[in-house]
DNA sequence: GCCCATTGCTTGGTCAGACCAAACAAGAAA
DNA sequence: TTTCTTGTTTGGTCTGACCAAGCAATGGGC
């Protein structure tokens, strides 16, 4: 035994995995494309040779992934089709997981400066007149005088998220638009217990022109460290000092309650 | 209308997702926390007023997500626990997406090179003796004489992972994990197709040895730059030239065959 | 002949109830 | 005391049923 491999329990195989695992061959042998329809349900059953619960489940994991979108009815929209959306998916791992301190603030802080930085260079070699103009309506809002917290956590987002998109990486975009999303409620819940709110909101404003200039002129080199910057000291400045010990304290009481609704 | 947004279609919710958005809550408040047990299903079918097939398919998904670990029987370790394995549910995601062209092999590229580069960096400022050991543990089997394509790739994959962990960014470390192995069949089949193997086995070796380096003396500036231009050139080199036109134009025949299994 | 309401089919959404097998605990037998 | 048996809890799976959303074909009314 040269490896150091825990002796992983051998894989009991749930129907639903079996199933997932089928349908995965499909794609990654790219015999299922973007538009492509399964097969409904009840044709599954047979095909598979396993119950309706089982191939809904997979289907709900695929789902849930992005994956797959279904549809009732009959039209040509209907039944489940192979999707591509990523980010919502990506989002709601990646949430779950910083919540459970899987990912620790400062691990998430590292992983947006090094994908921004990249997303940044990219959109200074290749940002269009379009995207420059999308960035600045983003700016433009958060220099309202009278904006409000809510308005620049939003405007601030989109305003990365302009610049990933700008930059053309898909992969990268969708990774920045996660990661940013699973921290958006940690970050309005900082700019609240802010004190001096009005500086750091001036401050923001101020780095958030700098990065859309260097931008704007095609300095990649410049636009990288910007952001870079940009994300490493908020968070030094900010989330770490004002988010000390704040959620996860609560009473563990009264978890199951008051169904959704009933049938 | 200022908002470009697209008319949402109303979300329609079905009952699996109002079960899940309720465990989510819980994540979420920190009332549910890693190790924690989720009531067996037959209880939160009566809590939550549910049918029994609605949690499972929740479960199912945060199963996938690696936030949910299920198991059989009644001790310590039975029942749905909150667990921690982001890893395999992101590569699985990942790599779908991948698969469905939602990514081009560009865009991975240049993910890697940024998540990477972050590590390498990381590593070169933190990683201990032990860390640098399992690095040239893999060094060593790639230096091998005899060395197959396939233990070349899985030892390279294994270095590149053992820069990120030394890094101790659990994020970045699952998101290069994930990505890596996202395209791993990518690469192995690049290995085989290529016509220059030795010579370019001989780089890729060359290049390793200087990353190792470069991290043991803590030069996390000139670590980071290697390890970037290690990825970029091996794409521009090989991939990019090797794997034109490759996959994905099989044949649509015979998708759906033999059962898994019969009950 | 054209338009629109009706009918029926397909499809996912949901539920109820049943049985199986794994895993452990407690008691019975050696 | 040790070992075997039995029972309970829990997830895993299947069957069969019904609902509602869409669409398509039908057919009556204009």
């Amino acid at each position: 035994m040269a490896e150091p491999t825990i002796w992983e329990p051998v894989p009991r195989s749930r129907t639903y995995e079996l199933v997932l695992a089928r349908i995965e061959e499909q794609i990654l042998a790219g015999k299922l494309r973007v538009g492509d329809r399964l097969p409904p349900e009840r044709e599954l059953v047979e095909l598979l040779g396993v119950s309706r619960a089982a191939i809904r489940e997979a289907l709900r994991v695929l789902e849930a992934q992005g994956v797959l979108r279904a549809r009732v009815g009959t039209g040509p929209d209907s039944g489940s089709v192979i999707a591509a959306m990523p980010s919502a998916g990506l989002t709601q791992l990646l949430r779950l997981h910083i919540a459970l301190a899987n990912f620790p603030v400062k691990d998430v802080v590292e992983a947006r400066a090094a994908l921004e930085r990249s997303s940044a260079r990219l959109a200074a070699d290749q940002a269009t007149e379009a995207d420059l103009a999308r960035m600045a309506e983003c700016l433009a809002h958060m220099d309202a005088p009278d904006v409000s917290r809510e308005e620049f956590n939003d405007h601030d987002t989109r305003f990365h998220v302009a610049i990933a998109e700008a930059g053309g990486n898909r992969l990268v975009t969708d990774l920045t638009v996660a990661v940013r999303n699973a921290v958006r409620h940690t970050l309005l819940t900082a700019f609240h217990r802010m004190e001096d709110w009005e500086d750091e909101r001036d401050r923001l404003r101020a780095e958030h022109h700098a990065i859309h200039d260097a931008i704007a002129v095609g300095d990649a080199e410049r636009a990288g460290g910007l952001v870079e910057f940009h994300i490493r000291r908020f968070h030094h400045d900010v989330v770490r000092t004002v988010l000390q010990s704040s959620e996860g304290a609560l009473a563990q009481s009264a978890v199951w309650d008051s169904p959704p609704r009933q049938q």
